[in-house]
This record gives C-alpha cells, structure tokens and sequence, in this order.
DNA sequence: GCGACACTTCACTTCTAGGTGAACCATACA
DNA sequence: TGTATGGTTCACCTAGAAGTGAAGTGTCGC
C-alpha cells in the first residue's frame, strides 16, 4: 500500500512545465540567477520569478541572496523522493508489461460493485 | 544532454492531480470501469470521464468498450519512460548531495551574461 | 418493445496557471 | 550622490483545469 503525500502534486504540477524542466536541468549543472535565465529562455523577469517560486515551493530550487543577484541552485532530494516514490510503483506493479492479466477475471464481476481498499 | 519530449508535459500533469495518481493505484491493482472509480473517490461520472481522458491522453490509461461498460487498464510503459526520464538525470546528475559545489565558481563570473548551451 | 443502466456530451461556473508592462525597492559603482 | 542594474510586487489579461447538473446516446435484460 504506496504512500502518496500530498507534496507530490506540487513536485509534478512544477515538472508539467517544459520551462521549469529546463531550469531543473540547468541549474543541475550550474547555479544561475534569475536575470540569467530569463535571458536563456526568453522570458520576462515576473515570469521567472513566478516559475522558480512555483519550483521552490515544491522543494526542489533553492534561492540565496548575494548582493542584489539571487543565487539559484538545484536540491536534488526532492527528484530522490520523485524516484522513491516510482521505484516504490514499480516494485509493488512487478515486472508485466501490461495489466491485462486481470482482464477476464475482471470480466466476471464487473457488474457488482466492487469496493477495494480505500485510497485517498 | 538529455532529451526532453513534449510528452512529459501530459505525464507530469496527468499525475499532479491526486485522484489520477489514485487511477493509477488503483488501475494497478486491477481494471476498473467509469462508474465504480466514480463509486470509489466520490466524484460525478463527468469529471471522472474527464479524468481518464487525462490519463489517455498521456498514455498512462487505456479504454475498452465492453458492451456499455469501460474497461479501464493501465499502460504501464509511460512510467517506464518516466522512470527512463528520472534515471537519465540522476546519471547526469551523479551522487553529490547539493549543486553547491560550482557556488564558488559562480559567484567570480555571475556579473558576465553566459550563455550555455540552449535547451528548448 | 421498453425500462434501467453506463456512459457521453453540453452548457455553465469557479479557480488557477502563465504571461505581460509598469512601478517600486535595494544594491553596486563611477 | 546619482544612476544603472537585479529583483520584487502589482494590476491585469487570457486560457485551461476541475467540477457540476441536465440532457442525450447506446446497450442489456425482461
């Protein structure tokens, strides 16, 4: 029975987002400042701000303050928590390739309402 | 240098919302039809259609009509990409804890506009 | 055939995401 | 001290997400 917080819908609402992936990525190779990647994406600096604070929330950027420039860097424990929780999927899903061996199984009561497990 | 698909976008966003990722739980565990998903987390058959067009369109879900009944199974290889996603990063990415350790390095050169390699 | 059931589609509301330009604060520097 | 630069905040716009109820469509079963 997987565990699903609620900090994951703000881990994969923040990489629904092909900006906020490329920053993901960026900034997993050097940190940058907000001006910084404004220019490399082509957007306005609100809109930036908006994107990493959206990414910060989710724990996955951190912002220091140097002087007047932010210094933005990338915390990895939250793309290892993203993993756990696929890995912790994978090993419970097994190693099929589709879900289909419950098909006609399925077949015979689907007309009764079945109630499994409840899951929040 | 990574590759980035436009299909992650669906991916990540399908599973941002917590009633899909309980889909995918619960689709995991067995086929569901429409109606009982809609038993199950307390929502309208509408928004559960929606949903699971969603999922579809993500590729995460499939959906068979079985006389007037959907049946509903997982797709389990959009996670496997999700899973080839994630593991490309942490490859990239290698072992270190924080990103920090380009910090030094940053702050003698974060005046100067760089311009790395672009990514779309 | 006809009623019940399982969706499906439609019209609608509410809320949020993602973007902008303009104005404002704070710091670096000549 | 004055000015340019890096961020931040604000008001605003547009598009889409997420939900509803009501009405329509197709199939099962008597």
């Amino acid at each position: 029975m997987p565990d699903i917080p609620e900090d994951l819908d703000r881990v994969f609402a923040a990489l629904a987002n092909p900006h906020r992936r490329a920053f993901v990525y960026l900034l997993g190779l050097q940190p940058y400042s907000i001006s910084q990647l404004a220019q490399l994406r082509g957007l306005s600096l609100p809109a930036i701000n908006k994107h990493i604070t959206i990414l910060e929330s989710a724990g996955m950027v951190r912002r220091r303050k140097v002087g007047r420039t932010n210094v933005l860097t990338l915390d990895r424990s939250s793309l290892r928590a993203l993993q756990a929780w696929l890995g912790q999927y994978h090993a419970y899903w097994g190693t099929s390739d589709e879900s289909l061996e419950n098909y006609d199984e399925y077949l015979g009561r689907a007309v009764e309402a079945t109630s499994p497990k409840e899951h929040p």
